[in-house]
DNA sequence: CGGATTTAATTAACGTTGTTCAAAGAATCT
DNA sequence: AGATTCTTTGAACAACGTTAATTAAATCCG
């Protein structure tokens, strides 16, 4: 025959390559620095490689959201694995979820940006989506069967999402007027959601070693 | 001497109409067709001419911005003028900021862009946002006074208003995956804000004709 | 009315960008 | 070695934001 295929693991270590390369660029200097010809610059490689290995530049920013998203669902998971009482361990992921978004705000803003295709033409990043919302539904759900939280987990837990979420977007937009501490109002809020005594109460009662 | 200046009116007069012009491009092509050239082109005027009205690009996107801004702005001063009891109000202000979201998704994605020059640049901007949330609070306000909610209308009314908007971001960027309808979300996230058994109260108290 | 002058608007151009395509290079089999 | 097939490259295209030089328009003064 002739020249063999690439690899499926060498077209994917390619891949991972040009990720690493458009992370680094954008961490570095913002989305407008991450264009395909200082991905290749990067890399060493000529300006049309990265067509050989993702469709476009929209495909490019698709893998690093997944990424991300892989990212922040292991440090969600690594609080659930703790096992400590429901209520502190939805305290602790909100906590978690926010200092993910204050230690990575150019990831956070990436990840949630509001303009995006269409989340079903990309399964692999609706699936690393759903993996991070699927941990704190289990931890809502063990809250709920425990009789801490009332209503359904699957609902409960969209808002408690949707709700950080609003903050920390707010937040990194800059438009939040309150004071300088994001803390003035994650506190509120969590009380809102989750019921201040209660919160205390489990908090006191709840700590443990490590897991 | 020579030619006159344009008219302070006048020149207002252009930036309104390269701002309509990039607001239909806008909402009916997308973000992409809003280029410098087809707002001129739109104009019938040359690709040149919108740069003496404004600064740059980004320079008219702020301005697009705040008018969304004074529009949402308008239609919830018109709740809070009905006079309705506190918890209604601020229960229609909820439902008219998400109605104003969903039959505007284009203008309110822009709003609330992640990526967005620091408001302190734009002051007029910062203003017209400003409006918008201190009508809010003051809706609050008047819940607290009446010891219908506790805590401070400050922090009250930017968790609500970080809380709804949360839940219209994750629904704009398709991320919601529960259900088709996004009511199903805001019922229970408004229970969750403002409590549902004095809601229901409320609500069944203090039905007015028009205000 | 007609040149001088000052502002407004246009034409043309520059440097970049995303993307494509034909040509060149590399690695295998016969 | 030569043919063949995949990979990589170099060059090119159209479109973009933006700026500089140029032309058009509107006033004032004589």
């Amino acid at each position: 025959m002739a020249r063999p295929r690439l690899t499926a693991e060498a077209a994917d270590g390619v891949r991972a390559d040009i990720c690493a390369a458009a992370a680094r660029l954008y961490e570095r200097d913002g989305y407008d620095a991450v264009t395909m010809r200082a991905i290749a610059a990067a890399m060493d490689r000529s300006q049309a490689l990265p067509y050989r290995y993702f469709k476009n530049k929209e495909h490019i920013f698709v893998a690093l959201r997944a990424m991300c998203f892989d990212r922040l669902t292991t440090t969600m998971e690594a609080v659930l694995a703790r096992g400590d009482p429901p209520l502190v361990t939805l305290h602790t992921m909100a906590h978690s979820f926010i200092t993910f978004a204050e230690a990575n705000p150019a990831e956070y803003r990436l990840m949630f940006a509001l303009r995006q295709p269409p989340p079903a033409e990309y399964p692999e990043l609706h699936a690393a989506r759903q993996r991070a919302l699927a941990t704190l539904q289990t931890a809502y759900q063990q809250a709920v069967d425990q009789g801490l939280i009332s209503g359904d987990a699957l609902t409960g837990s969209h808002v408690v999402w949707a709700a950080m979420h609003g903050l920390l977007t707010l937040h990194l937009a800059g438009q939040l007027t309150i004071g300088r501490r994001l803390d003035e109002l994650v506190a509120p809020m969590l009380d809102t959601l989750f019921g201040p005594r209660r919160m205390a109460a489990a908090k006191a009662a709840g700590r443990r070693p490590q897991g």
